[in-house]
DNA sequence: CTTTCATCTGAGCAGATGCTCAGATATTAG
DNA sequence: CTAATATCTGAGCATCTGCTCAGATGAAAG
């Protein structure tokens, strides 16, 4: 049988064994992944999306500005900045009865505005040229 | 009554109207946004979220390897990447039976990077240290 | 042509998600 | 103290989402 690398055919498990493993490998494992679909999935909210991106552009905006540039009921907009919150995307400061929300890090800024560029002039029209 | 800048309070529309007219000018309209979230969406979905890493890590597969490196169903595997097809996060390229998938561009690569290292040793510790 | 294999697709259902509403909490003003 | 204001919270519901299953499609082999 030899071990000839690079056959098509797709049984057994899998075509390609090696490149399986090296993905399986070095993927994030359960945990960690969990964590990072989680990201996503709360940025991945038109509502949440709208307020981080406010967020970007206004600096630092407590939760009426947010709730008013948004178009966004307050109590949506609370529970919305809560959700960001637990997972460190947006940090709070009180100033007597305000609360004024931003951006965590640089990390979040860099998603911003990575996939606003890649929507912008990216690869981004769809597409479906497999076939 | 003269324009004060900074005042708290929170009538009118909102508390801070030079912030909120900035954010809410400089905000991605409602298309972009429509595109924005819906990418950070497709990436916030578990299933997906390991099919990417995959991707990332293994460099081009196939979808039987996809499945087998990430334990799902074939079928789904297929729906995943049909929808992050859509949306230009991924590229297949068809090769005989198989049909192989990889990363469309570097943006994706940026955003699997840095959500992973925020998430490793980012700010990630969940909180909520605002009351 | 028929068979085989990889991939794709549609339907149906269990589970998750976000918004709205009403009320609670916290902080400052009088 | 009480009143007023900003924010937070829990419950209920309408909606969406992803997985599974069965069958269709496309490409290569005999």
């Amino acid at each position: 049988m030899g071990t000839v690398a690079s056959l098509d055919g797709c049984a057994d498990p899998a075509a390609h064994p090696e490149k399986v493993r090296l993905a399986t490998a070095n993927a994030p494992g359960p945990e960690e992944l969990g964590r990072v679909s989680a990201i996503f999935k709360l940025l991945g909210d038109p509502t949440r999306t709208r307020l981080l991106y406010a967020l970007l552009e206004g600096g630092e905006l407590c939760v009426c500005d947010l709730a008013a540039a948004t178009g966004t009921a307050e109590a949506t907009v609370s529970q919305s900045l809560r959700m960001l919150r637990a997972s460190a995307v947006v940090t709070g400061r009180r100033d007597g009865r305000n609360v004024f929300y931003r951006l965590s890090d640089a990390h979040v800024r860099l998603l911003l505005d990575v996939t606003r560029e890649h929507t912008t002039h990216g690869t981004t029209a769809p597409r479906d040229d497999v076939r």
